[in-house]
DNA sequence: ATTCTAAAAGAACGCTCGTTCTATGTCAAA
DNA sequence: TTTGACATAGAACGAGCGTTCTTTTAGAAT
């Protein structure tokens, strides 16, 4: 079987003018249209090209809908921060994180996500990771101060539980009793935990009594 | 003349319609999609509805266009945050913000603009300002740390040179030869920075000696 | 009581637009 | 050379869809 991922200059160019198309008037082409821009004659033509695209789930489509099509796979992922013909990524904002308390994540976090907790985070935020591993937690206190960051601010977070040297994760020291925010580094059998602030010192605890929570992505302040 | 800005009940759920459609299916619904939803029973009426809505300005349209609607002015700013039915705002990253040197603020924003220094930004961020008055910082450099502010952040400003007491500020101080970050207080003749800090002390300058280059916004730290 | 305007209904018209079918050309594999 | 998948063109059909026109009703202003 034949590579179904590839798609022809043709079917970029087709992409490409979505995009803009969408960008610019706020509701998609019609396959007349696209086949106008990307210099193709038959409507039949583009109805074939637009269907390849379905199939390497870059688009969806609506039958028998004016232009029913919708943008899912972006072309170029880097340059979809200064596009909004795609949808922004909603994240849960699932709770609160205390210095006092392990971070509490639902097992299931497809659930019961009220509309209100929902908040909108540019796709450049994430790093490529997928929006649906990805929640969000505000900070309550000044306690994460030596991570740089103050009370009320939002920290997006992916659910893991184990991450690489020099990440900086959310972990629950047993032995302090404790919630904090640190960059990670393994050291054998224990490990270092460096704040952000430059002019902190590390603490060193024991890798068994050191669960991680999750990986910090990165830290939104709404308003200062 | 009668106020032309109030909108109806039914012209309201138009609205709200229209936001969760857009949102869900990636294309505004027809005339007739709209009518089915709120309860008209002529196209007629839908489209004189959705008149007055442009003249409202929470709508454009396009003259014999299916489905040529767009959504421009949100009906509830504070929810916009979960809706992308909207287009989401672009914020020129237009330069850095360093201690040594006072923020450069090009006269013309709309000019020169690359669109790789757009950054995306969620709208709730701007606490219902204009997009086209904010302009973005990268911070570079450990010299914000007072304001809990890291090398590599991004700064959300609004152009101006007056603000309230309380909100943060960037200053450019004759004295010290520097630009800061600081929670503002005019105090007489004299200002009091206060850093973000909390267990950092305020300076005090003189209010002739202390030109203010935008009001914060907000921050943000895109990876950690 | 009359007039004016906003709001709504319904029908008819005609362009818009997706779908489908047939036909033609290309190129690589058999 | 033949076969078959792929790509493209063109045309015709029918439903989708915005526009416009005529009426009707309700309420406010004169």
């Amino acid at each position: 079987m034949r590579e179904r991922n590839k798609i022809s200059e043709k079917q970029r160019n087709i992409l490409r003018f979505m995009e803009t198309f969408i960008d610019q008037k706020g509701y998609p082409p019609t396959i007349r249209q696209i086949g106008e821009a990307v210099g193709i004659d038959s409507t039949s033509v583009v109805n074939y090209n637009l269907n390849k695209l379905v199939q390497a789930g870059y688009l969806e489509r609506t039958g028998r809908t004016s232009r029913g099509i919708r943008l899912i796979k972006p072309l170029n992922p880097r340059r979809v921060s200064v596009n909004s013909a795609y949808n922004t990524p909603r994240i849960p904002l699932i709770g609160q994180i205390v210095a006092s308390a392990p971070v509490s994540i639902p097992e299931d976090m497809g659930h019961h996500i009220d509309d209100d907790n929902l908040i909108e985070v540019p796709v450049s935020f994430l790093n490529g990771i997928d929006p649906s591993e990805v929640f969000a937690l505000k900070v309550k206190g000044d306690s994460m101060i030596d991570a740089m960051i103050s009370d009320g601010d939002i920290v997006l977070l992916r659910r893991q539980d184990t991450v690489s040297d020099g990440q900086m994760v959310a972990v629950w020291l047993d032995e302090r009793g404790e919630t904090t925010l640190k960059h990670f580094f393994a050291e054998g059998p224990r490990v270092r935990l460096q704040p952000a602030h430059p002019t902190m010192s590390p603490i060193y605890v024991d890798a068994a009594h050191c669960h991680i929570q999750g990986r910090v992505l990165s830290v939104l302040r709404p308003s200062v």
